[in-house]
DNA sequence: CTGAAAGCGCTTACAG
DNA sequence: CTGAAAGCGCTTACAG
């Protein structure tokens, strides 16, 4: 806190005086163009700038353009560690087009989704990243509102919205091949209700391809609790799988801490493979073998579409890749 | 993306329009001032508000008051987990007081931190989080700009600044304490250089009250990997210490790989205590017992300090609460 | 209690 | 190539 109250800012019309011309030309070089300044002029102006320590004012920008250099970013769940990791990938991304990033947890009670768009919109944003999944109300919200905005992270392709995702199916049928691939012939798959979510139909079609019949399923809540309960329920039910491949690094975490509450080894007992590639399946031991997103891919396309739109919606599916550690029954490598 | 084109927003001459009155009645009515409006004019407004689903431009409102509604939050690594749930209760805290945080990442290599400080000025965020250590240069600049800033998690009070901090010493003295508790003689720290840590000190105390002396001091990163790398260094020197007070959940996460890799057991013959109680401490076996910080609390007291300034700096100090798990060698609870 | 009007600091169509 | 001026949508001192 500050003892001192705020100084006045220097603003255009200071730079325009200070280098005699009129604040547009200080605009037009500012902002290269509308028009063409001439180049002795605009030293003097950027000369202003340096010396007087100028820096527009960006609220009276977005006033004037109706548009601020902010994207939204809409996620459910920022305690999440998937969600960390795609926020920070976006961040990296949205800096690197200099943009900022308003960020919106919607797992907040006190204020309804819609209210949060709308908040958004009233910032002027100029685009929207949506990282869960919304009704069809609010969907309808933010085309109304025209903000053009992408979906990232979904379970598939969304009609009339772009959107950003993994190939779910092939990326599950990597995993659960890698698995079958160990010699193991009955296969879970812990995952969400979704009928949406392809990992459910990746599992299925490897162990189908390689003449299994699938082995447990079970849905349940995407988070290590939700993990940790479809691990109890595999015990209690008594016959264990030889292998599970779970629908998020956070299931797979929960999965873990109830085979070993139980004395059940893994992977000596029951392989795991998980999805996603978070940091977090790196610090467990054994350390997971995960099927990864690659987030860093996904976040660059998802700011782009924003940044340079292209008026038709797109739905544009990233690749997965294996990262294998111990968990799946290879031997360590470090 | 929508094809439509951006509709025109509804704005508060519309709203006057509708209701009959001026556009300074409309702003009084919304703002609750700075005049009091008639009962029943103030009803036709707000009618008029909810047919035309009036929502004001944020940036308009901004430079108009030369302030936005906007906090900004400098991080140093929003990889971190414990960066990740500082934020997450920041984000809580703010939203809260109505408050949205605009979060920049001094990581980036692209952008200096000063510049990202002025970015935020020109922004016209109305306070500044800073959860990262500045150069004497930035500080100075926060001050020039005049934003009421206020320091969090910092090694302890700076001078001219508001903070928001945790007792490092009475902390860590928990910590060791209780591994002394359990009867051991020899333990170790290991947590970074700097010499305003808290920690180093409270281990330091809480060994001598007990006579006993300082087992090894390791200085290393802030990370799983300077976790790792001074396990590893541990274990080369040869005697281990039989428990290990960390200044971080990350240190001990890389402390208790180093250990499991050369089949050292913990905490049957390393004990470990780490420090910060984040969530990825629960998710490894054994679950790390840990000195947790109050992020909550001091989140609220942040953002509280940013929204109802009080013009003297303030530094305010949150105490600490050991969570017992399983890592210190107590028996498991669950 | 209400309104007309100036002002916040930008952008940009228009005129020269 | 440059400038005078209107406009973006608010807030608020001032007048009534």
């Amino acid at each position: 806190m500050s003892d001192d109250p705020r100084p006045r800012p220097v603003t255009r019309a200071d730079v325009a005086r200070y280098a005699g011309v009129s604040t547009a030309v200080v605009s037009y070089v500012l902002n290269d163009g509308p028009k063409a300044v001439a180049p002795l002029t605009k030293e003097r102006v950027l000369d202003a700038v340096r010396v007087l320590g100028y820096r527009p004012n960006l609220a009276a920008r977005a006033l004037s353009k109706g548009q601020a250099d902010m994207l939204g970013l809409l996620v459910s769940d920022n305690g999440n560690p998937f969600f960390t990791a795609l926020w920070h990938a976006l961040d990296r991304a949205s800096a690197a087009r200099s943009r900022q990033l308003l960020i919106v947890n919607s797992d907040r009670t006190q204020t309804s989704t819609s209210d949060q768009i709308r908040d958004l919109a009233s910032r002027q944003i100029s685009g929207l990243v949506i990282a869960n999944i919304l009704t069809a109300g609010e969907q309808a919200l933010v085309e109304n509102l025209g903000i053009p905005s992408v979906m990232i992270g979904q379970f598939g392709d969304i009609d009339g919205m772009s959107g950003i995702g993994v190939d779910f199916v092939s990326g599950a049928r990597q995993g659960v091949e890698h698995l079958i691939g160990h010699g193991y012939r009955d296969i879970a798959f812990v995952g969400s209700v979704s009928r949406h979510d392809g990992r459910e139909r990746g599992w299925r079609e490897a162990l189908t391809a390689a003449q299994l019949s699938p082995g447990p399923l079970l849905h349940t809540t995407f988070s290590y609790e939700g993990g940790y309960d479809a691990g109890q329920k595999l015990l209690r039910d008594g016959a264990l799988p030889r292998g599970i491949l779970a629908a998020s690094d956070q299931i797979a975490l929960g999965l873990l801490t109830a085979m070993r509450e139980a004395g059940v080894r893994v992977p000596e007992d029951v392989a795991l493979v998980s999805f996603d590639g978070t940091s977090a399946v790196d610090y467990v031991w054994p350390r997971m073998t995960t099927v990864v997103q690659p987030l860093e891919a996904m976040a660059d396309a998802a700011i782009a579409a924003l940044v340079e739109p292209d008026t038709t919606p797109r739905f544009v599916e990233f690749g997965t890749e294996l990262r294998v550690r111990e968990s799946c029954g290879c031997p360590t490598v470090r």
